[in-house]
DNA sequence: CGTCCACAGGAATGACGGGCGG
DNA sequence: CCGCCCGTCATTCCTGTGGACG
């Protein structure tokens, strides 16, 4: 971001927008003192959850449902709860929420545990098993049930495994007089299956599963969140439920249509206009999916943005032999040695997941078996991005002008 | 109806760099 | 601090395959 961006930005916020109330609703990890449509869910977490009272141990919980299925704020939520009435009866209890996208090793998520009983960790220097060792003697002088939420527990399984769940889920053996719950939260849904049986059947003592949002309860949500977010009468008819059709039919995804909500918003008010449109729904959808792209694209390796700039050049769709030979050209041209055609043929597909472009396998008979490669990105996006990289610029230049 | 094209995509293996435990 | 292990990128070799063409 530069320093204009940035300026830009705050002078924005400190003038009165004639556009938004209060913008911060709209953003992702707002948690609104009301959850529409996940009753079940709520009800389902704070009645596991609610043998803590009773200074027993809850269960282990396994959460997962799609991103943007309202899993984080549902926690966060009762947990905030919870606290109310563990003060309020004079009950202790601790909880410690930490997100393993952020926290992503063993180390840190045993350091932030370690945090939230009382216990000081140096940075570095200690094994975890003397990391984990204090934190069983201060829970266990604590005597307080603990509940550990583990948000986006996949990716610290991906990093480090499956030993530090496990350890966890046996703590309760060592202890004497501390509880530890575990929650468990994910959006990848084929995650469970990886893991080690043992672990597998401890955490999912309990499972509450969230499913994605349809249109009706989309609009529902954006509604509310919308009378606090914009002034009376800025949101044209029809605003609301277009963000709430369009996230619907992107897996039910509420964050993305609470993000295009917000966009459009910031889209209207760029314009300097107080009323915002359907129009100004569709440009918010089109700015987020360049960001995206942009996003995704710069940080390829060297080679899958060649294999990119090879679909800059030339027809519409080819066979991957074509965009092989384009390829070795290019790379010829810039004195890169090419890798095989087995690895293009990875990277086309990698590029085909994150939906960059779109790959189809066909059959032409006689002619052969092959994959139809065609670009699913708005052209000068993905150019102006590959600019940035100067050694393209010749060949953007001299090939593409043909 | 069998061939054979032009690849898809699995398996094994290697080079390399970065982080972790000791 | 050093060795070790692990994930990523890449190569080599390979078997598999839908369907137009002869």
């Amino acid at each position: 971001m530069s320093v204009d961006d940035i300026f830009r930005r705050i002078a924005e916020r400190s003038l009165s927008s004639n556009i938004f109330n209060d913008r911060e609703v709209l953003r992702p990890d707002y948690i609104p003192n009301e959850l529409p449509h996940r009753d079940e869910q709520i009800s389902k977490v704070s009645s596991i959850l609610a043998p803590i009272f009773r200074g027993e141990r809850p269960s282990n919980v396994f959460i997962y449902g799609l991103t943007g299925t309202g899993k984080t704020a549902v926690v966060k939520y009762v947990l905030i709860k919870f606290e109310e009435y563990t003060s309020r009866f004079g009950k202790s209890s601790k909880y410690s929420y930490i997100n393993c996208r952020y926290d992503d090793t063993t180390y840190r998520v045993l350091a932030r545990l370690a945090d939230s009983v009382g216990v000081r960790i140096p940075f570095t220097g200690l094994s975890t098993s003397e990391v984990f060792r204090r934190i069983i003697s201060a829970l266990d002088s604590l005597g307080v049930p603990l509940v550990v939420i583990l948000d986006e527990v996949d990716s610290l399984v991906k990093k480090c495994g499956d030993e530090l769940l496990y350890r966890l889920t046996r703590v309760n053996e060592e202890l004497r007089k501390g509880k530890v719950t575990i929650v468990g939260i994910t959006n990848d849904v084929n995650f469970i299956e990886g893991l080690d049986p043992r672990v597998k059947s401890s955490l999912g003592e309990e499972e509450v599963v969230f499913p994605p949002y349809d249109a009706v309860q989309l609009e529902d949500i954006l509604s509310r969140r919308a009378i606090r977010a914009f002034k009376p009468g800025v949101l044209d008819d029809g605003v609301i439920s277009l963000c709430a059709s369009i996230a619907a039919k992107e897996h039910g995804d509420a964050r993305r249509a609470l993000d295009m909500l917000r966009v459009a918003g910031e889209i209207a008010e760029r314009e300097g206009v107080c009323k915002v449109t359907k129009e100004h729904v569709l440009s918010a959808r089109m700015e987020i999916e360049k960001d995206r792209v942009a996003e995704v694209i710069k940080t390829l390796p060297l080679h899958s943005k060649l294999v990119l700039l090879s679909l800059t050049i030339g027809g519409e769709s080819r066979t991957t032999g074509d965009v092989y030979n384009v390829y070795r050209e290019l790379c010829r041209y810039l004195n890169v040695d090419p890798v095989t055609q087995r690895r293009i043929s990875d990277i086309v597909s990698e590029l085909d997941m994150v939906g960059i472009i779109n790959a189809k396998v066909v059959s032409r008979g006689r002619y052969g078996k092959t994959r139809l490669i065609k670009l699913n990105t708005d052209l000068d996006t993905l150019i102006r991005v590959l600019k940035e990289e100067e050694r393209f610029e010749g060949i953007i230049k001299n090939f593409r002008s043909r």
